[in-house]
DNA sequence: CTCTTAACCTGGACGC
DNA sequence: TGCGTCCAGGTTAAGA
């Protein structure tokens, strides 16, 4: 479920509850998630004051003395802060909890999100060959132009890549493609620098944009609150195969690229 | 290296 | 109602 946008959405619904809370014990009740669970997490983690909550492209990181807890919703996980009134529901894989009471709960059905552990001064495997944030001012479109040259994958992939610039999932590649008017099978090499300009620009505005309405909702993106992201209105091509283009009333067309399915307007994107 | 493909999982929607 | 099929917001690992 998470891009960017809900990931981050997550991230400032989680950090007036947990910043500067100490964990008071941590319930996990499966061993693993996509990967198993570190050792650490039961072991380093509580006692630990929590000093800040990041997010790094799709991952949350809860920061301690001690090390960093580094947490992925992958593609159907959502994190709640709960009280001890709050029943565990089904596909409830772990709970933090704190010294207010509450607790940081992660539900995730299809288990393709992750809670790891990593040590102080250390940066994690996972996260070491990411590509600049989105939102960073070392994104733009010359970064894209010359990181795409002598590519030849289509540049929704390309843009989608977490090593090229992170957090842009399958939604938002490609509502940033129609806003630039690029194609999103064209080769990525073959995309001029001003376009890329373009693109870079779009893809920051669709971000902001998304996390001012808390995210995308399709089936059960929630915030901690349980408030559901707004964006899901303003999307202008994603699902909406066969329904006409709002800038020029063409059906929007939908294949895979890739393993995923894509949508575009024939007559807007080139 | 670049690029493609399969794999990891569950659940909801849909067709018969 | 039940059953089979397909699809889903992510990412890695293995293969070509």
């Amino acid at each position: 479920m998470p891009e960017l946008p809900e990931v981050e959405t997550t991230r400032r619904g989680i950090a007036p509850f947990v910043t500067g809370r100490v964990v008071a014990r941590v319930v996990l009740r499966r061993k693993d998630l996509r990967w198993p669970i570190p050792r650490a997490i039961s072991t380093r983690l509580p006692g630990q004051r929590i000093d800040a909550v990041e997010r790094r492209a799709k991952y949350l990181l809860l920061h301690t003395a001690a090390g960093s807890a580094l947490l992925h919703l992958g593609m159907s996980g959502s994190l709640r802060i709960v009280d001890a009134t709050v029943p565990v529901r089904k596909h409830d894989h772990y709970d933090l909890w704190l010294d207010s009471g509450q607790a940081l709960r992660f539900n995730d059905p299809r288990r393709f999100g992750c809670l790891l552990w990593q040590p102080p001064g250390e940066v994690h495997p996972l996260l070491q060959h990411l590509g600049p944030e989105p939102l960073g001012d070392a994104f733009d479109g010359h970064w894209l132009w010359a990181a795409s040259r002598g590519h030849h994958t289509a540049v929704k992939n390309f843009l989608m890549d977490q090593s090229i610039v992170v957090g842009v999932g399958n939604i938002y590649a490609s509502e940033a493609l129609f806003a630039a008017g690029i194609h999103p099978k064209r080769a990525a090499g073959a995309v001029s620098r001003a376009r890329y300009t373009r693109l870079a620009a779009e893809v920051r505005r669709i971000l902001t944009r998304a996390i001012l309405r808390g995210g995308t909702t399709l089936r059960d993106f929630t915030a901690p609150d349980g408030a559901p992201g707004y964006f899901e209105q303003e999307l202008q091509v994603y699902g909406r195969a066969g329904q006409p283009c709002t800038a020029c009333g063409t059906p929007i067309r939908a294949a895979f690229i890739g393993q995923r399915m894509s949508y575009w307007c024939p007559h807007c994107q080139r």
